[in-house]
DNA sequence: CAGGAACTTCCGCAATGTGGAAGTTGATGT
DNA sequence: ACATCAACTTCCACATTGCGGAAGTTCCTG
């Protein structure tokens, strides 16, 4: 293990080595669902870091365990039933799903595109749930569940920008690596949150295929504490200059609503400290 | 590592013990949420068969990874937001809950009480849903997501019964050690299990608190090829000797329906092989 | 405030996990 | 149909990671 460091989590290094690179892996597989190829073996080795024969022996114990499945024909791992069943047991800490529904309703409801809630989950930004529009033709690009790097699409690129700057800063310096994946650069990405930044919500249009056009606003200091974005995807005819502009008023509208819907029973839940 | 072999999970020797002992960690946790006791490090330690300071240094991983979250105040743990996070992305392999779901309603508009659905996962029982019924008192000692051992409880006991014998011999023999913090021994379960058998229903009484009691039909072959049981649980009192066979007798017909009703979608979603 | 239990830290030893290299399988192009 | 190549899997000698007994600390409980 001379390795350099950076290329692993490069903090706290002490202890639970087999744990951390386990878990890596399982961050791993869960962010492959989103772009269409399935999680391979010799991918999964790559953007994790690891050898391919230290890859392969640890995804064969997740599998034993039932953390990860394996299709057949495809040879691509997936979460496995035993996570779908913590997944039950494991209540979130802030319920920002269900403070959001009714917010994602509207919007869906209103634009008659696909409405998304996206949340921060460490360098990754998780789609925590969606909402189709009534328009004929759906934007369905990203499932719920679906996990990519922070800046990789419009609602994770808004809830990137709304970090604190420094914080932003480590965010996309430990994605370096993975941008590429998906069409991208640290220095696009750096480029795009002071856009993001400076126009007040975040655009973009589909890196791999240029087919879609998101937009997204941040929630003001987050969901009880969670950084979050309300998103809107559409394909990209249906968010021509115009328009693009009309649904961010929309979800600045209810952005602000929804703040003031949380700042209202904010006594609730007291959030945890880390 | 001289332990005597029988206290950890005994088969598949080979490689990932770290791994293979922080699941069982998590699993620990996730049965313990049932028992009101949380998850304390001691007790996940014995019931683990991991020392206190492996334990503690594993948990500690898991805490850091975010797989395992810790009550400040009373210092259990419980599994964490990433486990939630996992679980939104993890479809299940077939989807028991939803193919039951118009059964529970049922099951527990017509009963009144509490309707629960269990299913096997490994040497554990699942509850993955449950419905109230109309009764003022309502039962609810377990809640969707809880885990325990195959054979605690009534739905568990359906289901542990409806293995095949050889296999069920294999889960108790398993979970020998944990029947105790159960308030019960393998024997006793054994003796259950023979029971159930020959009546053709689960009844339980609650072991810890007298207080609840339950009756549970296991599910023809399994639903989709998982094991499940339906079950009805209420306060002692509104189960007597005659309402006992009425329960018995809806659960019965509500299994046979549904029974028939998983036959007719069968080639829906062909079982994906292990 | 003393006693005890649960939790946490420490550290030398060795079992577990590592990854280069070789072997196998399966896909792709001619 | 066959050759070529890439992706996956297995093997094995080595050392890093992880282990757990013992000692220290914190937090209850009487």
């Amino acid at each position: 293990m001379v390795e350099d460091a950076g290329t692993e989590v490069a903090v706290g290094r002490d202890g639970g080595q087999a744990i951390r690179r386990a878990v890596a892996l399982l961050r791993e597989v869960s962010a492959s669902k989103a772009k269409g190829l399935g999680a391979k073996l010799s991918g999964l080795a790559e953007a994790t870091g690891l050898t391919q024969p230290t890859a392969h022996r640890l995804l064969a114990v997740l599998l034993k365990e039932g953390l990860l499945e394996r299709d057949s024909a495809s040879r691509a791992y997936r979460l496995g039933p035993l996570l779908y069943e913590f997944g039950l047991a494991a209540a979130p800490r802030v319920d920002v799903r269900r403070m959001c529904g009714p917010t994602l309703d509207r919007i869906a409801a209103e634009a008659g595109d696909t409405a998304y809630l996206n949340s921060r989950s460490g360098t990754d930004a998780l789609c925590l749930d969606r909402r189709e529009g009534s328009f004929e033709i759906r934007a369905l690009p990203v499932e719920v569940g679906n996990r990519r790097p922070l800046g990789v699409g419009a609602g994770a690129l808004a809830v990137l920008a709304s970090l604190p700057p420094g914080e932003a800063d480590l965010v996309v310096a430990a994605n370096e690596g993975r941008y590429r994946r998906h069409g991208l650069i640290a220095d696009k990405v750096r480029t795009a949150i002071e856009a993001t930044r400076a126009r007040g919500f975040a655009v973009t249009t589909g890196r791999i295929v240029a087919r879609y056009r998101g937009v997204a606003v941040a929630v003001g200091n987050g969901v009880g504490g969670v950084p979050v974005a309300l998103s809107v995807i559409a394909i990209a005819e249906r968010l021509d200059v115009r328009r693009i502009e009309a649904v961010a008023a929309l979800l600045r509208r209810e952005e602000a609503a929804l703040r003031a819907a949380i700042s209202g029973s904010l006594t609730t839940h007291k959030g945890r400290a880390a």
